[in-house]
DNA sequence: AGGATAGCCTGCGGGC
DNA sequence: TGCCCGCAGGCTATCC
């Protein structure tokens, strides 16, 4: 077994864990043969996970399936042991054999048939968690998650926006609100729903809401239809650079025309986050 | 108790 | 050319 390609890259909402996700279908139904732990403090455990820290990361297991809620991302083993992978910042899965070479190497496992998973993460915002099963992990962490950006429906939107005065930019980014959107996906999906960042969460319209859920689902699909980010570093599996595949609107463009007015395009700070936005496009 | 804020961490790009 | 500084931001803890 040859390279298989590098997963994931920098900036990682929903669309580029669905890549990954995707991506790491060839560890499906092998066997875990070793797993070396290189910096234990990017692992944290839940209750119920097994004391050896090599067994919960499923050594001498096999890989059952891969799951994915929101921006997280979890493998689960034949036995139910699960390793939930959140790539942070600039966390990335690499699969293949040719990437000893690369520095902050947190995790790497030995698969049958020569086959190499390995966790990067140089910012180290993310991080690996173990958990004795998918409930576990769930009672833990997933179920204070909202619903997955990809699949909520307009009514769940709506309450997760009900009564909140924030800025929709701000519930936005709320995981508990709903889960896989983050800065760049906002905006855009802001700005291709028309609605300013900065309007107050309760003040949506339903048809706003309608809209604004339309526009997440369509940014969203767009991305992984592309095969993930457009930055620049990131990488496909079949080692093409995903750059290009989709020209964002406005996210990184504050300052530039706006694609539909041709107005500038404002930037803000807005829930400590850059945002970008038109002006005349978004009311 | 919802919501705002601080802090974690490294790579990179702009400016001089 | 090379150095320095600011910025990027997902998530958690903490505070109000």
């Amino acid at each position: 077994m040859g390279e298989v390609g590098e997963v994931g890259g920098a900036m990682p909402e929903l669309p580029e864990v669905e890549s990954v996700r995707r991506a790491l279908a060839p560890i499906v139904g092998r066997k875990v043969l070793a797993v070396e732990v290189r910096r234990r403090d990017v692992i944290t455990e839940v209750a119920g996970a097994d004391s050896n820290l090599e067994r919960a990361l499923l050594a001498g297991e096999s890989i059952r399936a891969l799951h994915r809620h929101g921006k997280q991302l979890a493998i689960e083993s034949r036995s139910g042991a699960v390793v939930r992978v959140q790539l942070g910042m600039s966390g990335q899965v690499l699969l293949g054999e040719t990437f000893a070479a690369k520095s902050h190497r947190h995790v790497v496992w030995t698969l049958a048939s020569g086959l190499t998973m390995t966790f990067r993460d140089p910012r180290r915002f993310g991080g690996l968690t173990v958990a004795g099963s998918l409930a576990d992990l769930a009672r833990e962490h997933w179920e204070s998650l909202g619903p997955d950006a990809l699949l909520i429906t307009p009514d769940e939107l709506a309450a997760g926006l009900r009564g909140s005065a924030r800025a929709i930019k701000a519930a936005l980014l709320d995981q508990s609100v709903l889960a896989g959107v983050g800065n760049i996906y906002a905006d855009e999906a802001l700005f291709e729903s028309g609605i300013r960042p900065s309007t107050p969460a309760s003040k949506l319209k339903p048809a706003q809401v309608a809209r604004l859920t339309d526009a997440i689902h369509q940014v969203l699909q767009q991305a992984i239809e592309a095969g993930g980010s457009t930055l620049r570093d990131y990488v496909r599996p079949d080692g093409l650079p995903g750059e290009a595949a989709v020209a964002h609107k406005v996210y990184g463009r504050g300052g530039q025309a706006c694609v539909v007015c041709g107005g500038e395009l404002r930037r803000v700070t807005l829930a400590q986050r850059t945002t970008v936005y038109c002006p005349t496009c978004q009311r």
